[in-house]
Order: structure tokens, then sequence, then C-alpha cells
DNA sequence: TAACCAAATGCAAGAGCTTACATTTCTATT
DNA sequence: AATAGAAATGTAAGCTCTTGCATTTGGTTA
């Protein structure tokens, strides 16, 4: 190890520049509260240490980090990193830090990085979804963290939530695509029990059924986890299991492009023998060949919303308010009349 | 704001339990050093209050943090995204956490990130690429914080690197693209003057070229900045200021999808007319139609190899030792002998 | 020139944890 | 039953900063 000269210290600052290590931590934080030439000679001596901040000790003795973070299930792909880019962006204007950690879509993982994030400091979390146990909450709110959650909507909750209704949009492309006639419907989606979002999705298209008179069991749901490959191999098993289906919905894009892909394989006519309907509108969306119907999901806008909810809160104490974005439905080449 | 009550401390739960604080430390760090009846007494009291150890203190205290920040240019895709997923899930197995900052690829937000990242802690850095400024380095070595270079490999550089030759790989793609018959080479880069990753493809291209004893003058080049619609732009503009080419380099998939893309509405056909070419071989490339021919860059090998470098190095001492990758070339769809 | 006041700086008390060392409590041995 | 030695626990110093309050400096004014 090369620990043997130790990093220098405020301490060491303050001495080389032959002041106390009040000044030189004035010069940091409040820079015209020390004369100019104190300052010259205090940042000097900075440089040639090459000192840098203890942010522990710092974040220790003033009680505060001007750090959120953000726990989000997984950076695999670009479901997250849009609106997560937003968010920094927007963050980092106001001096913010951003410090992100991955679940996995795991549910011990995300408590454990909760915890970490806290014991970390951030001063505020930005989550992904409402589900979740209570003792997480209960957590929450002993440590005096707020919380945000986005990717979802749910004026029901008392906890403030910035996104959409993810079962209003889900069902208001259900109902078009039963207006196109498809009958038989199926969806490959995510395991529903910890993921809210894909659990809304699932009852949005349930909605639409029941609205049309139609059964909601006639939904033929398979679940899967997350990738391409397993998007592709769910599309698989939906036409052998349920080779009547003319409508495949997927609980995402990244599902949608895999089903997509296989479907092609397999020979069927995309969207002549086969509709595929995808959820997020992110990237690979555009590129998907033929391109995707999807659920355009306003990711950048909540980015940016949430991070100027909490910069609020934690500039000027103003409670967050929930607010419901729109997504939007985007009809591309993957959706057609039902055939015969 | 909800600070009222001052979040649990240490203390708190030391009186909670009737023991001391050190008991309620050692219950936390060394498990099996106190009792199994204090210790029931003294977890009862952390659940009860839903006490969360303060990480700065714990890091002060201690001089240690196990944490290793990691700082690359994007998580707006999937380039560095698998291989960072394999570096944090490794780095996760051996108990240590993964902080993420991302720069936008910009050099004065690096290293900004850069003292964040050592600020809040962290043991050591993982790097992108090699181009930095001295002084960074200076720094990182005044703070003894040690950093491993990926994504690049370069033997003649005294800072270890885990990665491979950007260089090199690209140069053996080139040639076989010569070799197809192609003289009418472009390609589409992103800046290079912070990138020497992007610098080191656009050589090995030019090193075909010599290599070929063609002019390496004659490969166009047009540099834009990252994304899809970039890339699109990009291809248009190389093919409206030379019409001729028959083969497009893009410096990433990325790049090369956009290109894809736009050769397509614009009636190319692919490769029949134009070749594209990519680089890095990420998820994106599996779906793009046609499928694109690319490089293979060993991303998940790289972040696992960096993951236990660093931490072998950390808690052993011993030096990180340079490794060069393999880079593999992957023909698909999108290269083909060039047209007449 | 004395007196006053604001501006600049210094002093020292924490902030919440770990850990070396000291002390107490057990267990096992005689 | 007494006691050595190990195991468990406690005490208190120290890690690096910030900040309220005290002190010094220096410029104005009378």
């Amino acid at each position: 190890m090369s620990k043997e000269q130790p990093t220098p210290t405020l301490q060491d600052v303050a001495t080389a520049a032959k002041v106390s290590t009040a000044t030189v931590s004035r010069c940091l934080n409040f820079p015209d509260q020390v004369k100019e030439k104190t300052r010259t000679k205090v940042l000097k001596a900075i440089k040639m240490l090459s000192y840098s901040p203890n942010f522990g000790a710092r974040a220790m003795a003033s009680r505060r980090t001007d750090t959120i973070g953000a726990i989000i299930p997984t950076m695999g792909n670009a479901i997250f990193a849009r609106g997560l880019q937003a968010f920094q962006d927007e963050l980092h204007q106001h001096g913010f830090t951003m410090l992100v950690a991955s679940t996995s879509y795991r549910e011990d993982i995300e408590e454990e990085q909760i915890r970490a994030l806290v014991g970390r400091g951030a001063d505020a979390l930005l989550l992904i979804g409402h589900a979740r146990s209570p003792e997480v909450y209960r957590f929450l709110d002993a440590q005096a963290v707020p919380a945000l959650v986005t990717w979802a909507f749910d004026a029901s909750l008392s906890r403030p939530s910035i996104g959409f209704d993810n079962q209003k949009a889900m069902c208001r492309m259900a109902k078009k695509v039963i207006d196109l006639g498809h009958r038989n419907l199926a969806l490959v989606s995510a395991e529903t029990i910890l993921n809210d979002r894909a659990k809304a999705r699932q009852l949005g298209i349930e909605d639409a059924l029941v609205a049309a008179n139609l059964c909601a069991k006639t939904l033929h749901i398979v679940k899967t986890t997350y990738g391409i490959e397993e998007g592709a191999t769910a599309f698989e098993q939906v036409m052998k299991a349920a080779p009547q289906t003319t409508a495949v919905f997927c609980g995402n894009d990244v599902l949608a492009v895999g089903a997509l892909r296989k479907a092609r394989e397999l020979g069927f006519r995309v969207p002549q023998d086969v509709s595929i309907i995808g959820f997020d509108d992110i990237e690979l969306a555009e590129i998907a060949y033929p391109a995707p119907t999807t659920v355009h999901v306003p990711h950048r806008e909540m980015g940016r919303r949430a991070a100027e909810a909490l910069i609020k809160l934690l500039n000027e104490g103003t409670q967050i308010e929930a607010v419901e974005l729109e997504a939007s439905l985007v009809f591309r080449d993957t959706l057609a009349p039902a055939r015969n």
C-alpha cells in the first residue's frame, strides 16, 4: 500500500499558508468572507499540497452533503439512463451531486443500497416505483431522508410521486389494439411481484379488455426476466402456447425488440401476422426494424422535474407536490389490424 | 424540513441497549467478538431506532471506505454499462461498493468528478482511457488514490491499464475491409482531442491504409458527437461530401446504427452499395437490421479483471499489472466486397 | 490622535464513529 | 474455593472538518 505519506488535511494547508484552519475552511466555503490576499495564499497552499477536502468530515461537521441518491433497478440499459441523465444535469446545475446505485430488480439489494446511500449522507433519494416494504419507509422517516418516487404515479398514495400512470397509459394503448380487431392478446412481462410498473401495465390491458366486454382472463401472460434474449424466448413461448395470438404486448421495449427479432426469425410477418407493442420508447426502439409501436414515456421531463422538486425541498423546505405527467402513444410499424 | 428529530446515532443505540458505544460498534463490525445475548439486545435497539451508521464518521475513524469509484463518459448508453455491471458485481462479491459518476465526455467535469469521488473517500478509481492532464495524475498521487485505466491498453505508458489496443483492433478490421477491395474509406468518429480511444481507432484505419500502400489522407473523416441521430446525420454528410465512399467506419456502434438507419432511409443498400462497420458490439448491434459488422470488445471481462486487480491492490497491496485483452472481429451483414 | 466599528481571522467545541488499552466478567483448572 | 487466563465490555482519544463566539486588524470619523 502507498498509505505512507498521509493525505494532506485542512490543518496541513493552514500550516503551510500560516493561517488558521477556520480561514482555510472559509476560503473554500465562503470565499468572499476572506481577504483577497489571504485567499491567494491559501489557494496556493492548497494547490501545492494537492489538497482535497475530506467529504466525510465535512458532511459530519456541516450536517449536509448536497448529495442526492438515485436507486434504479439497472443501469444495463437505456430505460432509466435517459431520465437519470436529465436528473443529474439538473442537480449539477444547482450544485448537487448525484450518487447512483442499482439493484438488479432485487428487493434485498434495494434495501441494502438505500441504507448505503443514506449512510453516505444522501440528503434525499430518488426511487423507482412505489412497491417496497413499509419497513424501508419507516427507516427513511427515522433518518429524516425525503424520498421521491418516479416512473410511476399513484394519487391514492400519500408519498408524493412524479411520474405517469402506467396502468392508464397501457389501457389506452390496449383499447386501440382491441379497436383494431385483436381479440387474442398476449403479454410478455417482467415479474410483477416487486415491480409495480409491470403490474400496472398488465392491469391496464386487462382494464381495456373488460371495457370492451371481453374477459380479462383471455390475456395470455408470459413472465420473464429482463433482456433482449429473454424477450425473444418469451415470444416463442407465447406463439407456441397460444398460436392464435395476434397481438403481443411487451412490458418494455427491450423485451419488444427481442420479440421482434424472434418473430422475424420464426418467419412471422410483423405486423401482418402478429402485432408487437412495446413500452418506454427508448433509443432501442428507434432503430429496431420494423419500427415498434410503443408507449412514449417522458423520461427527461420526469428526471428534470424530480430534481427540481427535490432541490426545492432541500433548499427551501417546500413540500414536494405530486405531478402526473402524460405518456403518449407512438404508432409505428408493428401494429396493424388483426389478421382475418 | 423534517430535520427536527435528529437521526439516531451510535450513542443512542448504546444508550437504548444499555451498553457502550464500543460494543455497538463491534456488534456491527465484528459480530463474533460480542456475546450472543448482548448482540441480540443491540440489534433490537438498532432496529427499533432504525439506526444506520454514518458513513462519513466511520470512514474518518477507520481510515478506509471499501468504496471504489468509477468515472465514465456517459451512462446514456450501453457502451460502458455492461462492463460496469461486471465491475460492480465483482466488487459487491468482495464487500466493496461502487460509486459511479459520469462526465458527458468533458474534461473539466471529469476532473470535478475525480475530486468528488476522492473526497468521498473512494479507496481507488476506475478511469476510462489514458488521456487526461498530468495535474490530475499528480492529484491522485498526492491523495494516494490508485487509479486504473480501462477501455484502452497502452504498454508504453507507466500507468497500468487493463483493456485492449483500440488501434490494433481497428487496424485489423480495416485491413479486412481493404482486402475486400474498398479504396474509398470514411470514418464517422467522436471528437478525438480528449478521447484517446476514438483517436486510436482512427489511427488504426490509417495504419491499415499505409500498410496497403494507400494514402492515409484518403480517409474521409467526419467528426460528430455521440448519438444515433448524430450518426445518421454524419452518414449523410459523408455520402454527400464523398459519394464515392464504399465503406463507412464508425467509431462506435451507436453511430453505426444511426448510419445504418440513415443509409436505409436514403435508399442505399447495405452492404451492396455501401458497407458500414461499427465498434464495441453492444446490445444495440444485436438487433439492428441488417446486423452490423463490428469489433467485439470484451466488456465484461474487462470490468471483472479491473475489479479483481483493484481489490487485490487494496487488500493485499499487490501492484496492478497491466493486462492486454483481445478484441475480436465480428463479421455480420453490413460488410461486403466493394461495389464494382 | 483617540475612539469606534466593521471586517478579517483565530480559538475551540463538537459532528459520529473506531480502536488501543484498561477493566470487568466468566470459565476452567487446581 | 481460589485464581489464572481468556473473553467480553468499557473508556477515551482521535479521525477531519465547520462554525459560534472571541479577538485582532485596519479604516473612518470626530
